[in-house]
DNA sequence: TTGACAATTGAATAAGTATTCAACTATAAT
DNA sequence: ATTATAGTTGAATACTTATTCAATTGTCAA
């Protein structure tokens, strides 16, 4: 048998069906830009805060105050957000107010909600 | 003005917005499962995994090779998604088969690459 | 310009988690 | 039975990350 050309801790593999799976797999950036992305939603409070925008468009305080928690911890949350690109906010006056800035949450949400009530 | 009667380090609120916005808001449970459910994809690893068992049926061997990981930490991820009930498991002989358990993965694979894309 | 408040930010802490390592179980072959 | 290999599992380690706290910035009003 021909020695294993694939880095694991196994002998026998089916190399045929590895080959063609490596062969459809995408490049690593795709997979670090999709687990990034879906990391977002993969926190409470940054899904609350989403979710809470795409009611209605909100201060920090507003959603602060939505969520129960300080602005300060909301704040790190829509800067995250922001870097992301997932929200977009405007000055006005004293205040900060956030909309959601990504067509395909709504859609995620709404795929995410079907998975768990179909369970 | 009445004593703010929300838990928040912050005076004024728009009062109404935030009213309407709870007022829409779903239970806790709903987000604790959501963002448990986005957490799973949002691990490199993992959504490797799944997209690698979107394509072919696989024992854990065969996703160590595609993956180039120990046998060890796949089967930890493994584990984590059949408990989620997103992947399910054959026996055959000493290898164990994996497939996709979740008519929705697929689904949120594509939205996740077409956010990438159009970003 | 001073005071008040919304918001941001950096550093520290605390909590969560992915991978490694070693031990173990299950199955098949000799 | 014994050996070899696939797979699982628990504990430990290393890494990541959410929240808190304190300090700072930006804007408005007096």
């Amino acid at each position: 048998m021909s020695k294993n050309e694939f880095i694991c801790d196994c002998n026998i593999i089916h190399e045929g069906i590895v080959k063609d799976t490596l062969s459809k797999m995408p490049e690593d950036d795709i997979f670090n830009k999709l687990a990034e992305f879906f990391k977002i939603l993969g926190d409470t409070t940054r899904s609350k805060i989403l979710f809470a925008l795409d009611q209605n468009e909100m201060c920090v305080c507003d959603i602060a105050n939505v969520l129960g928690m300080s602005k300060s911890s909301i704040s790190h949350q829509l800067g995250t957000l922001r870097r992301m690109n997932i929200v977009k906010c405007r000055r006005q006056g004293k205040e900060v107010y956030y909309t959601i800035d990504d067509e395909h949450v709504k859609g995620l949400f709404e795929l995410g909600i079907e998975h768990i009530e179909h369970k």
